[in-house]
RNA sequence: GCCCGGGUGGCGGAAUUGGUAGACGCGUUGGGCUUAAAACCCAAUGGCCUACAUAGGCUGUGAGGGUUCGAAUCCCUCCCCGGGCACCA
């Protein structure tokens, strides 16, 4: 017989929500406070799964334990409803998203109730309520305002099967990050966020962040910064010039061609007569094939373009190339070729059959061993440089460059300005007015929210327009400005855009003056544990921080970053250690282990498996140890019930005030599996012993928090009042310094003996004693001690010749 | 190719950061309860070996080497797994 889960865990989640969750709510401004946020999901219909569950039990954790502790604890949910995922569900079913959303979100409500998560509802949020998004539309007017938003015609990922435009972001592997369908490039017109005039703030303030060392350092990739310097290379024979980007100047003597990405506006204008048909039906065959299907590409292309360019320290002609191995759309769409010093410059060359020459070598006066060296080291066949390291000599060339006039200091960035059009239905409207007189006029700030309209169909067109422009009704409007007849700007916002702030209205979720009150934010300031998936390290979580700097320029946010610690849960693989996944059928529903198990356990499972940042899998057999466990309690607390015990034995009391301390320490750590076990630990070791009432409601209190239900009802069968208005349980170290400690008698660095001694003892004392035990005196028969090496309360080392 | 993680029993994982390797849990084996099974309870459980037994020995944290009285932990070389980036000049 088990534990009658089911009837407490409903009973208790009755008795939470008819007391409307007082016991969770943040209060303003009062005392010390935490702000413990999980990544909010999007309701898609699936309903929760266990990689959910995991972090949102993580958080849970904590805030029930801050609370004991006595802090104002800020611990939210809310829904992020608008974008991709929501929409393309609604369209399998076909349903319409406004009316299935809702109903997506009452489902994953009640299913979070059911594990019985501590959230203060009263500061629910909903990406997709026109007074959430109408901040979100206001704030991309500020940016609109300040500049950061423009239009531009350019190639960019779209989608086939979602059909949209997306963000370079959004492009993972080549493939749509939603839908995992091949993109392709197309040219559209979209609007842009200058996120690249961040670039430098997003990189350097990553230092000062709590977090996974792995994020931030997929974040620095992402950004991509290169310092070099762009050099000035003269046309033989024309006024024109190229300006290439280079950050190795030391191996500019080893130059011996240039290359023109096909785009580069003189690729085209450059070639001798004889080159020009060659080279335009190279350009046209490269503008056609996407960037991705040209890196791929093993064997390299490219055509010469009969003229020369005049190397600009050693005046020498090297030949023009167009070649698509160079990108149009990083740095100046053009680079010097040192096929000795560069891989893909090598290849190449030798391909065409280049001039190669070695001007770096990792030793002074001797050529490199293998081509190509791309490492620092000392230069050669570099006239006045020889002999100088490449960082001195980067410095040098440079300096002399720069007073010639041939080359500047420049710095680029991987990071691409982030596309914000979607040609999508469900998302926030981009609040812009196409105006024939006036040009683009933003909405002005009374009229938002400016709201999506209700549509029958809105299915996305694949033409490159967004459903709404056939809502003539909608899209019709007059220019604020001049009255005269406009249209609606028909694109919609990404769905990162809600997620970009949403931490921000949890602290003042009604406010309708402001998206938030500036005193309040200062109180809340910073997110002080974030917890979620690493699947947002350059999506979310580099959107978000971009939001926030931007409103913190404008002095509307009090920190400069969102988010102080972030933790990434680990993934949770299937029983067969492979990714859940539909079709491999090793999908383990959250709502099936609540039936068959209860709340408790699936939460307490999920912590035990292993650390929370870990990739484990789920072992259908190994719940059944948490199950038994929480069966223990149950047992275990009636005979609590029956006993009279008043005074606790010194022994029992210890282990009390360990196991307190352990899961005190752990729960701050987030080790929680470690918690666990020293839980279970002090069930076994009272197992067979009489406790008192005192000793088990502490510990029935630390377990509270993993276990919110069997251990409110187990007490309330001594007291009245909830758990979460207990005050968590002290542990007092001086129980915990033990009178006598266990010493092990290591010889030669091998465990031989081991022997009780009092704390009190004297080296001397120990070593007497040790040096008299027989089994000590058999192993160092013949032997002469040499040095003998004692750790406090640990280890005698007897070292012998 | 480059950059991060990581390799510990049959399995998930512990190990105070250089000091008893394998906590806790699963599984397995033996025993109890039961007409029987499940559930539950008790005990054993890294491998190899010696022993009638009490016991005891050797070996062991991916491989090899090094530092140290002492290494899962630090250093060097290599192998394997997971993740990220990938013609970014």
């Amino acid at each position: 017989m088990s534990y009658p889960f089911k009837k407490i865990e409903k009973k208790w989640q009755k008795i939470w929500k008819k007391n409307k969750y007082k016991n969770w709510k943040a209060k303003d401004f009062k005392g010390k406070k935490i702000y413990i946020l999980d990544m909010f999901p999007y309701p898609s219909g699936e309903g929760l799964h266990v990689g959910h569950v995991e972090g949102y039990t993580a958080t849970d954790i904590l805030a029930r334990y801050y609370r004991m502790k006595g802090y104002n604890v800020l611990h939210p949910m809310g829904w992020d409803a608008f974008g991709l995922p929501a929409e393309n569900y609604a369209l399998k079913m076909k349903k319409n998203p406004m009316t299935f959303v809702p109903k997506n979100i009452k489902r994953y409500k009640n299913q979070m109730e059911m594990i019985g998560l501590s959230y203060d509802w009263d500061r629910e949020i909903n990406t997709t309520d026109p007074n959430y998004y109408k901040w979100t539309q206001w704030m991309f007017l500020k940016m609109y305002e300040k500049g950061l938003v423009y239009q531009k015609t350019a190639p960019i990922n779209f989608c086939p099967s979602c059909k949209t435009g997306l963000a370079n972001e959004e492009v993972i592997g080549g493939r749509c990050e939603r839908c995992g369908s091949i993109t392709e490039v197309k040219y559209l017109n979209q609007w842009h966020i200058k996120i690249t005039a961040y670039a430098d703030r997003l990189l350097e303030d990553l230092d000062e962040l709590d977090w996974p060392e792995n994020v931030k350092e997929m974040q620095r990739n992402w950004i991509g910064k290169s310092e070099g310097y762009e050099v000035t290379f003269k046309i033989a024979g024309e006024e024109k010039e190229i300006i290439i980007f280079t950050t190795r100047l030391d191996t500019i003597f080893g130059a011996t061609f240039v290359v023109l990405a096909p785009e580069h506006p003189l690729s085209a204008k450059i070639p001798e007569e004889e080159y020009v048909s060659n080279v335009e039906s190279y350009i046209e065959n490269s503008l056609k094939r996407p960037e991705r299907e040209r890196k791929i590409e093993e064997e390299m292309s490219g055509v010469f373009t009969g003229r020369y360019a005049i190397h600009p320290i050693t005046g020498e002609r090297i030949p023009i190339w167009v070649s698509d191995y160079v990108l149009y759309y990083y740095g100046t769409g053009a680079i010097m070729g040192v096929p000795a010093h560069d891989s893909r410059d090598y290849r190449f060359a030798k391909k065409f059959g280049l001039k190669i020459i070695s001007v770096v070598s990792p030793n002074k006066n001797e050529e490199p061993q293998n081509l190509p060296f791309e490492d620092y080291g000392y230069l050669i066949n570099s006239f006045d440089y020889n002999g100088l390291d490449s960082k001195t000599a980067i410095e040098e060339i440079g300096k002399y460059l720069e007073e010639k006039g041939l080359a500047k200091k420049a710095v680029y960035y991987k990071l691409r300005d982030w596309v914000f059009s979607r040609q999508r239905y469900w998302g926030e409207p981009i609040p812009l007015i196409k105006c024939p007189k006036c040009g683009i006029v933003p909405v002005p700030e009374k009229d938002l929210p400016l709201k999506l309209p209700k549509v029958k169909s809105y299915e996305p067109t694949g033409t490159g327009e967004s459903p709404l422009k056939n809502i003539t009704k909608w899209v019709k409007t007059k220019c604020p400005k001049c009255k005269s007849d406009a249209e609606r700007e028909t694109h919609t916002m990404p769905q990162w855009a809600g997620s970009c702030w949403y931490y921000l209205r949890y602290i003042d979720p009604k406010n309708n003056k402001k998206f938030a009150g500036f005193q309040k934010l200062k109180y809340w300031l910073p997110v002080d544990i974030y917890v979620g998936g690493v699947e947002h390290a350059v999506l979310h979580l580099l959107y978000a921080r971009f939001w926030h700097k931007f409103l913190y320029d404008l002095n509307l946010v009090p920190t400069k970053e969102p988010f102080m610690k972030l933790v990434n849960q680990g993934i949770i693989l299937g029983p067969d250690h492979e990714k859940m996944s539909k079709s491999r059928g090793n999908v383990i529903n959250p709502d099936e282990v609540i039936e068959k198990y209860g709340a408790d356990t699936l939460r307490m499972y999920e912590m035990f498996m292993g650390p929370l940042e870990a990739v484990k899998p789920w072992d259908t057999k190994g719940i059944i140890g948490i199950f038994r466990f929480l069966n223990k309690v149950w047992e275990y607390n009636k005979k609590v019930r029956k006993s009279k015990k008043k005074k606790e034995d010194t022994k029992i009391n210890i282990e009390l005030n360990k196991t307190i301390k352990k899961v005190t320490e752990d729960i701050e750590a987030m080790k929680f599996n470690t918690a666990i076990s020293s839980m279970m630990e002090f069930l076994n070791y009272v197992w067979d012993k009489e406790v008192t009432k005192t000793t088990w409601l502490n510990f029935i209190k630390i377990l509270f928090p993993f276990a919110p239900h069997i251990t409110q009802e187990i007490w309330s069968q001594y007291k009245k009042g909830f758990l979460d208005k207990e005050a968590w349980p002290k542990y007092d170290e001086k129980l915990l310094k033990e009178k006598e400690k266990l010493i092990i008698i290591q010889i030669n660095g091998k465990k031989r003996d081991e022997m009780s001694v009092d704390v009190s003892a004297s080296l001397e004392e120990i070593q007497k004693e040790a040096l008299e035990r027989t089994k000590v005196k058999k192993f160092l028969e013949n032997k002469k001690v040499h040095k003998i090496i004692f750790v406090q309360d640990k280890i005698l080392n007897i070292v012998t010749d």
